[in-house]
DNA sequence: GTTAGCAGTATCCCAAAGGATACCAGTATC
DNA sequence: GATACTGGTATCCTTTGGGATACTGCTAAC
């Protein structure tokens, strides 16, 4: 598929998924849903694309520490994923603006349930180091 | 913190985060969750866990395809973030049992939102190519 | 005409993830 | 007494992700 994610791997559990052929379509899904957060700059770029489309240089500005390769190679799959698009105006010279789509508000649950755990991770876990 | 994760990345979006810390604190939860469950081997072991507790090698046998090594070392991360709990009996020669805890509960509700999310993302992504 | 900005690409390099294989001490079986 | 199983560890190797740096063709400003 063009998220890039790779064969299936397979494991067999009955108990809770009632079917192997279930279980197996429910492990690809995750781990599809992973595979397109992946990487040290996906959410960054989504983050700084919200509210405003920005054009190259301007998302390399705003967001410290990336590079152009990176930031071309991660535009790239965004837009393979339909979470934005690529807007080529032709003024002289061309501007280029990448803007988040429709669709990319489809993650806003998964990125919602993501984080609202991650926080509650976060505490438990220093919580726990600070007792010992 | 434990889990590994690395120091923030810094992005600065005020328009949709109300203040730039909350923003901070939210793209960090989201990268926590994302880190807990990443790797090849994560979600498989914690599904082939699930229902029943397993030992080491039965573990291997189940999971096809992984290695000793990187069983064992996500073994230990998955007990660092306690999804997981080893237990040792003291028969002989000791038996192992690896087992998922109560807190690795709270996982699902992320879980089935990221498997429903990636579901229909690769029926979107697939059924487009099929039109092309 | 030199400098600076745009939207990237190309090349080289390094660290981390993960696979392959060998090995260990202890016990139980044939 | 050889073989096999347990719960791993150690070593080596390849692949992948990502950083650093240089460069490109084009245009606008000084």
């Amino acid at each position: 598929m063009s998220t890039g994610n790779q064969g299936p791997i397979s494991v067999t559990n009955s108990s809770i998924n009632h079917s192997a052929v279930e279980c197996t379509e429910s492990l690809r899904g995750v781990q599809d849903a992973l595979y397109v957060l992946s990487g040290k700059w996906k959410l960054p770029i989504i983050i700084t694309l919200t509210g405003q489309p920005r054009r190259f240089k301007e998302l390399q500005r705003q967001i410290a520490g990336i590079t152009a390769k990176v930031l071309s190679k991660e535009l790239k799959e965004l837009e393979m994923n339909e979470f934005v698009v690529r807007n080529v105006y032709a003024t002289t010279p061309v501007t280029i603006e990448y803007e988040l789509t429709e669709y990319s508000q489809s993650l806003n649950t998964v990125i919602e349930a993501l984080r609202n755990w991650g926080i509650q991770h976060r505490e438990r876990i220093i919580g726990q180091h600070k007792t010992v």
